[in-house]
DNA sequence: GTTTCCCTACCTGTCGTTAGGCAGGCAAGA
DNA sequence: TCTTGCCTGCCTAACGACAGGTAGGGAAAC
């Protein structure tokens, strides 16, 4: 085991990214939060930026594998596109947080670079992981399967977004059951 | 003229909200921007977040005015669901700007009551304009017209904020192509 | 004996905010 | 008409809190 506290930094760094940004982020609430003083954080990220980096990244690494576990439980791309909003669902049930990428996409002008390319890969996991699921699922042409993507991934972000600003979820379920009425997503 | 400087600062703080928040809001760049000293400042403003809760309601009265008088404009409720999209291209244009209300969304937690109040107002002006409007292109069932009005306004918010984490405005442009496509917005 | 892990102590910078003062305008009273 | 005094709009100077980050040491593990 690499150092337990490195996990439980980043652990708590994620959770506390995801309610107030990359910005709340402070090495001495975090270090209060771990049991250990603010230094000591820099024994293992050596700065803020390769801290933010370090979360983003872990973040969609996560996503990631509880995606692909999804597809190969179930291995019904219809049912996977039915529970998709649900990591984002999770979320906003977890004491209101956001999607860690929309925090650093509102915040982007302020990230360093690092921290940038990060937040961008949970955009591309997301991405590619619909558009071949909705291409399995018969949903859309497989030259469409991006555009497509995109613009679901998009739409759910939207989606968590307005349900946090009231805290309320279930205005992002309301959401999610309209883009199906609509046809973005299939119903 | 109840002071030039009231409105000059109330001008920068949101060209500089919409690009690093409330949270990058700072007096002492404010008052630079503006050419006077930061304690100058509470002279029009007694916090903070009256500074931020009069931005945001200078925001949405803004839009407001400027989706009815599209609407008078043309009185072609088609054209104008066609043209609602420009508003949140015109913000990225501007510096890769995004709308106000969805940076106060993602910093939602970090808010002052008011100012969260006056974020909302933003988004609920959308919405009924947007209700209105649809129901006007008879594009929705009257009973149906807030919801997808939400859906709307939220699957547009999440365009811009994919389109800002990329800065390109090509993105936004493709993504609300796709919910015309998709059915979520008439094509 | 070096490496790992965490510590205390402190640096510089920025934050929102306050106290108090100064100059000009404007209006009422002598 | 001249004075008195309040209001407006801005200033300088400073406050305490907190930010990210650094230097250097101490104890334990290998």
């Amino acid at each position: 085991m690499s150092s337990n506290v490195k996990e439980t930094i980043l652990a708590a760094a994620r959770k506390t990214a995801q309610a107030h940004g990359y910005g709340g982020l402070s090495y001495r609430d975090l270090a209060a939060e771990v049991g250990i003083k603010a230094a000591s954080i820099y024994h293992h990220f050596a700065s803020k930026a390769d801290l933010g980096a370090a979360v983003a990244r872990r973040y969609w690494e996560d996503i990631a594998a509880e995606l692909d576990a999804m597809l190969a439980e179930t291995s019904d791309p219809v049912q996977c596109l039915r529970l998709y909003p649900g990591t984002f669902r999770r979320s906003l049930e977890d004491g209101n947080r956001l999607c860690l990428c929309s925090f650093m996409s509102a915040e982007y002008a302020n990230l360093p670079e690092a921290v940038q390319r990060e937040a961008q890969g949970f955009a591309d996991v997301n991405v590619a992981w619909l558009a071949k699921v909705l291409v399995m699922a018969g949903a859309v042409k497989p030259e469409d399967g991006g555009a497509r993507a995109r613009a679901i991934f998009a739409a759910v972000s939207g989606a968590q977004l307005y349900a946090r600003s009231r805290s309320d979820v279930a205005q992002f379920d309301a959401l999610i059951e309209s883009y199906r009425t609509s046809g973005l997503l299939p119903a």
